[in-house]
DNA sequence: GAACGAGTTGGAACCGGTTCCAGACTTTGC
DNA sequence: GCAAAGTCTGGAACCGGTTCCAACTCGTTC
């Protein structure tokens, strides 16, 4: 391994002038400049990243933390922060905590040792475990709002608001919502909006309820939208979307002459699927690049934490059509699930 | 900040005994060993990753170095990876290289400056320089075998075998294949396996093309599985199988009641779409965690390396079907771009 | 009672860089 | 022509740990 030193002595100088040629610092002759990075060249020098590191006291990484690697709207995150950070000279420490709150705490703690600041997407934990977190001021938050940190999340309201007037448009009038887990800050978002935007005398969206964010929890809520006699289904995010298509498929009910569905997240399976889904896109590679920004942002100490809200925009595509003309016009649902 | 130092001199004993106690080390009295660490952990002491990975030459780090982050198959490594590293007591760094060649060597090299070992994943450099970079001893490969470098990839041989098995028993005789790119090290992997497969006198697999990876290579192959008069397509993975099933169902081509598909990979999407894919398992995520414990077994130098298969396994799910009684008997392509 | 050895302990060197500081040299201004 | 200002340069301290080595303590054995 070729040190500093090597390149020095090679080159004839001392250290002190060959890290500086080398850092692109002042104090050198333009001569001796071009010489070090010459001969560092031919030595094939390579910086040692801990030894740097060590004196400078930054890492020159970021930490990214995800609930899941596999999940394709982490994943989309993950490509954004990525990109940005390599754009900004920085690398990537990537943890995955399988869903597990406690575990995110546990690598939080440790990945934060070791990098310049901490990307959270859509952190399980509690809200008070984050401020603790928070309060180091190298953390940045995706997809989720919390008091003491600076984030990114979507303008969900109006997410959610498009969603729900496209499918007004239509002539839907028993509209349903498959939600996501009660614990999830962004579920509370999306019913937060839902409540407000059915004040306007259109009638309400009625609540299914609460279901796992997966194709899974799709199927069960498939099941309760036929039995309400929904004609249109809003769902959490895509993947419940899909898995409400394929169980109104096995039922025999069809998309979208008899039942609409719509999505949230826009993931990319949600464009090749059939019929191809309508759904809430969000810009998710941008949410990791401006996290990224976010986090060298930390110049003016003491002043309130940004919280940028991201466009959303809804896309159309197979998965809505008008409502069945026979519909009903009465409710068969319980009023008491009623999204206020 | 709270150094060893600071914790050395809370509980009065040197940094060198200080150093011993925390690291486990022997050469510490018991009493000394429970005191320090109390002493430590009273002071919130968390050890500076960078300082102890100057004096000890380890970092502690695998690097990952992926085409695509949000590619589902790289996602599902990545999450492999990132397991088997935290139980291990180590942390990633990612690089997503965008599918480049050109990038991918120059993220492989400063990657590496930075980590204990390196996984490589699918890697599209050129096999010359992908010597070059295993030369360092430092590198597992995954879904890709080089002569320098250990490795770990998929029986694709026998998953092509079983596949075909699979169609030739459903009474299929126009098999089509649906190629991946030509540069690809899997695609070449399938092809061969395909051109052994077929010498068994059950007639052989019509060679459609190479396609790009994507669902729009799947549209572009269905057509032309539909103008050869194939009853069955095999696709190169499961991204192209849904490009095909959704071409299909678009020009009014029953699957898998006209024409059956096949997938590579088992993605997690292929259970979920209608009709559910049957495609080729590969068991991804193992892969991630055998290559990092590949990395750990640099003991024998000037060992051969080693190179492990996975078994793989047909799922059969419900876009294969038998083959439709009036299937032509007679082949309409021209029998050069025969897979031989 | 002295020699010996095992078990502890702390001082100091070291890892590979960055940066402060003092000194040498060059240029500028009056 | 000389002082002041500015530019370069290299020695050395430092970042926060780990580990070598010498010294020291104590119990054991002859």
């Amino acid at each position: 391994m070729v040190t500093l030193r090597d390149v020095a002595r090679a080159a004839g100088v001392s250290l002190a002038t060959a890290s500086r040629a080398l850092s692109d610092a002042p104090h050198v002759s333009a001569g001796n400049r071009e010489h070090v990075l010459r001969t560092a060249d031919e030595l094939g020098y390579r910086p040692h990243h801990a030894a740097r590191s060590l004196t400078t006291g930054s890492t020159a990484t970021v930490g990214l933390v995800v609930p899941d690697l596999a999940n394709p709207f982490f994943a989309a995150v993950a490509k954004g922060v990525q990109a940005r950070a390599r754009e900004t000279g920085r690398e990537v420490l990537v943890a995955d905590t399988d869903e597990d709150a406690t575990l995110e705490q546990d690598v939080v703690g440790r990945l934060g040792a070791r990098v310049d600041g901490l990307v959270l997407c859509s952190p399980r934990m509690p809200s008070d475990a984050l401020a603790t977190h928070a309060a180091s001021g190298r953390v940045a938050l995706v997809n989720r709002e919390a008091p003491g940190a600076p984030s990114i999340s979507f303008d969900i309201a109006d997410g959610v608001r498009q969603a729900v007037a496209h499918l007004r448009a239509l002539g839907h009038r028993d509209v349903a919502y498959a939600g996501g887990p009660r614990s999830s800050w962004s579920d509370a978002e999306r019913r937060t909006a839902l409540a407000g935007v059915t004040g306007g005398g259109t009638g309400d969206v009625l609540d299914l309820g609460s279901f796992r964010p997966t194709h899974g929890g799709g199927v069960q809520a498939a099941d309760l939208a036929l039995a309400a006699g929904a004609t249109a289904v809003l769902c959490f995010n895509d993947l419940v979307a899909l898995g409400v298509l394929a169980r109104l498929h096995a039922r025999g009910a069809r998309t979208p002459q008899d039942v609409s569905v719509v999505g949230f997240d826009d993931v990319a399976t949600a464009a090749l699927v059939t019929p191809a889904l309508t759904t809430v896109a969000v810009p998710l590679a941008r949410a990791g690049r401006e996290a990224v920004d976010l986090l060298g942002a930390g110049a003016i100490p003491d002043a309130p934490p940004a919280h940028r809200r991201l466009p959303v925009e809804l896309v159309v595509r197979a998965s809505t059509a008008p409502a069945p003309a026979g519909s009903s016009p009465t409710r068969t649902a319980d009023p008491e699930v009623v999204i206020r």
